[in-house]
DNA sequence: TTTATATCTAGGAATGATTATTATATAGAA
DNA sequence: TTCTATATAATAATCATTCCTAGATATAAA
């Protein structure tokens, strides 16, 4: 798409079918991604990208400001659009990452604390899931 | 020590040279360990200790409430005995983890959100800290 | 349009923290 | 002291992520 072709050159980032595929993963799922997904959905639009490169342009993106890493889950890395700061919620049954919908409070948006600065903040919460809660099958 | 066996029987932890040995390098370090550093202090107690028995022990531990799991770090687990809830600093310069004196705020202690229930949360700063910002040399 | 070049990519190897396996040792109960 | 469930040591395996490098290519300049 040529918008996303835009948005891209106006972040300064070179723009190439590998990455044009990473973004538009992002921009169809939505949600919370793994590195091997988003290889997976990239690989639709170019099959012959590799994982190194996923790797590469996830980097990349989340530099320039257009993602964001999540660390909540013990094993791997998940990425998101960036979007209005949040936190997220994992459910230790079936491993889902959701949003928390929870004002994040003013304390948290310091910039400084303990003469340390800030640029960055992750909430991470863990429990069990409202849909494991209704007895839901594990994933 | 005698003191700690007690400990560790109390919650139905089976005292073993080992075991001893890795409580005391919480006990004597106060801060937050990786599993590294946890098998070097435990070395000294404990020669012959293997570093697959440091991370059964660490397991073992925070299953039993005695220790809490830190993933600030992108690359790998830290750990350090449990005690009131609070935050975390990382500095993206040289690396050390901080404790931060901020209180965790009342909405963060709810117990549920968006219908999921919450057990735990970590939150996690990240930044320069106070020392990198007076020019330290980095670790 | 052509050219130049800095950057990107594919493929494969390497890394490193963590986990799994299994034979042996042992803490704690009886 | 004997018994047995569990812990340990040594080692191999896992696996997400990073590193490396030769060749490809997006973009700016000519
Ligand atoms: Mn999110
Ligand atoms: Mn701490
Ligand atoms: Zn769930
Ligand atoms: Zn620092």
């Amino acid at each position: 798409m040529q918008q996303t072709s835009e948005i891209l050159r106006e972040l300064k980032i070179k723009v190439t079918p590998q990455r044009l595929s990473v973004y538009l993963a992002f921009n169809k799922a939505r949600g919370h991604l793994s590195a091997d997904e988003v290889y997976r959905a990239a690989q639709k639009k170019v099959p012959a990208i590799s994982l190194g490169t996923v790797y590469s342009i996830l980097e990349n993106f989340c530099a320039k400001g257009l993602l964001r890493e999540i660390k909540i889950d013990f094993n791997k890395s998940f990425y998101e659009m960036k979007k209005e700061p949040h936190h997220h919620f994992s459910c230790r049954i079936c491993n889902k990452i959701f949003d928390v919908h929870m004002p994040v409070c003013s304390a948290l948006r310091t910039n400084t604390v303990d003469g340390h600065i800030i640029d960055d903040f992750q909430g991470y919460f863990y429990g069990t899931c409202a849909g494991c809660l209704n007895g839901k099958k594990k994933k």
